[in-house]
RNA sequence: GGCGGCAUAGCCAAGUGGCCUAAGGCGACUGAUUGCAAAUCAGUUAUUCCUCGGUUCAAAUCCGAGUGCCGCCUCCA
């Protein structure tokens, strides 16, 4: 089966051909640096590191590019209640926003890190590129498709009815958004739907000077635009965001760099569904907005909440709960189980078991489903199947060669190199060491058969969320 | 008001006309194993896919109505 992928733009499932054969450029849309992201923000972050990987599997070399948007942005244009989310942060705690957006990168790219996303080719900074952006206002000026206006014409609107095919990718009709009435009207536009490409405010804390004014900052959309032709070109393969950026982000971001390239802007759209928790939307009054310190609290390491985000499939909404947190984990665990037996394993001398069917029906599956649209939750079924076929074939015990032993590590060193979560997390030496003392001690007790003591040293050991493991081949232990 | 998505076991979640008397995971229960556990193994855990009506030889899958949840139309992944 070919790679095949959804996308928003068609609405149809569409076999992927990148433009330059062997080669991906795709875009994702990043965090506005304001606060800190949290498991729904991840959930789209850790799509685009899934597809990226799926990518590169296929052979392809990718580059992608995941900006960081760090100034501030309001749409609203009454300036009484619009105000900047980044300036309105850092003036609630009394930092500049320059800080805050320094703050929550930081924090940002911890997380990224911890829950094992391959860092992009390019993190670019919206802040970095405002010469890329006016460059792209020049043209949209110099092209008609954009026009100046307010007190010394110095904001500057995208005029939408100039580009026939806005409301392609959301199927939004701009007569439509009218009706709605939501659109505050703003005399200096043409057009309610018009939006903002720059605009001028002396009370702005992060503005820039450019030929049309002293106090200017970019429109919301524009960075996107700027920053994605500056790293991958006019056309990109793929461009990737949340649900809610279709519209109007992405469709603003369509019409203005197809205005000002003249070529098209994105072959493949794909969007992620909003993580849900408990059922619902996540909202700060319910206090269900979860940062992965949140779930590292609860005693989960990043890993398991990357699992958990990754093997739903990404265009179904995923329930988020405490409940969902532990089967991952408990999922996790099993294949760890696997993994050690696999590596500790005394071998057989004979085959007993085929394991080379096994292997070759169950990669079959694997890609099939990660073809498939990136069927996630099919791919990891596929690798839980092999893990149940080879345990019960061989009866109470595992019974395989060196060579099967090896095969099949390395099956699951493929599923990893897409999932990455079979690497538990390391532990501090000191503590590495404090631990493999109380199962030293508790191993000399069970000797003396004094099961007191090995009980008790044994309950020591799970406040401390390590759980010990009397087998055949000695005493192991693991954290959970 | 306009546009779009989803609804499958206690929980999470695939499947979107016949191979479904519905994957996979977690959890629970019974047994084997164990000093007791853990892990592992054996077995049990949806005659049914939100509700009602329809199309079809055949529907979880298609159509219609309803209910619930989610997203966009304003910043949001």
């Amino acid at each position: 089966m070919p790679l095949q992928f959804y996308n928003t733009a068609t609405r149809k499932i569409e076999v992927f051909k990148p433009a330059e054969s062997g080669r991906v450029k795709m875009y994702h849309c990043g965090p506005t640096v304001y606060r800190r992201p949290h498991v729904g923000n991840y959930r789209a972050f850790l799509f685009a590191d899934l597809l990226r990987r799926v990518l590169e599997r296929r052979g392809l070399r990718v580059t992608q590019v995941m900006n960081l948007t760090d100034v501030g942005h309001f749409t609203q244009e009454d300036e009484d209640h619009g105000e900047d989310r980044m300036e309105m942060e850092a003036r609630n705690r009394g930092l500049d926003p320059w800080q805050v957006a320094r703050e929550i990168t930081n924090m940002f790219e911890g997380d990224m890190k911890r829950l094992r996303a391959k860092p992009p080719e390019h993190r670019p900074r919206a802040s970095d590129h405002i010469a890329e952006m006016l460059e792209i206002i020049e043209l949209l000026l110099k092209r008609g498709a954009a026009y100046r206006s307010g007190p010394e014409n110095a904001n500057i609107y995208y005029e939408v009815s100039r580009f026939e095919n806005y409301g392609g990718l959301s199927g939004n009709r701009v007569d439509a958004l009218e009706a709605g009435a939501r659109i505050d009207i703003n005399p200096e536009k043409k057009h309610p739907a018009d939006f903002a490409l720059w605009k001028s405010d002396s009370k702005h804390i992060m503005k820039w000077k450019s030929r049309f004014g002293e106090h200017g900052f970019p429109g919301w959309h524009i960075e996107c635009s700027a920053m994605a032709r500056k790293y991958l070109g006019d056309t990109l393969d793929i461009h990737t965001g949340g649900e809610d950026l279709i519209f109007p982000h992405h469709e603003c971001e369509i019409a203005q760099s197809e205005a000002a390239t003249g070529k098209p802007f994105v072959n493949y759209w794909m969007h992620v569904k909003f993580l849900q928790v408990d059922g619902g939307k996540m909202s700060k009054s319910l206090g269900n907005v979860y940062s992965v310190d949140d779930v590292v609290a609860r005693g989960f390491e990043p890993r398991h909440l990357r699992f958990l985000l990754q093997r739903a499939h990404y265009r179904t909404p995923l329930n988020f709960t405490w409940d969902s947190m532990r089967d991952a984990k408990g999922a996790i665990e099993r294949l760890d189980a696997f993994v050690v037996d696999l590596k500790t394993l005394r071998p057989a001398a004979a085959a007993a078991v085929a394991v080379d069917e096994m292997l070759q029906k169950t990669r079959a599956a694997f890609d099939a489903a990660l073809d498939d649209d990136m069927n996630a939750a099919e791919a990891t079924a596929a690798v839980f199947g092999l893990l149940n076929n080879v345990r019960t074939a061989g009866g109470a015990s595992l019974k395989l060669t060196k060579e099967q032993i090896e095969l099949i590590l390395a099956f699951l060193g493929e599923f990893d190199a897409i999932f990455d979560v079979l690497t538990p997390e390391e532990l501090a030496p000191e503590e590495r060491a404090e631990i493999d003392r109380l199962v030293a001690e508790r191993q000399t007790a069970r000797q003396n058969r004094d099961f007191a003591r090995s009980d008790e040293i044994r309950t020591k050991l799970a406040a401390r969320r390590v759980v010990v493991e009397d087998t055949k081949e000695g005493v192991r232990w693991r954290r959970v």
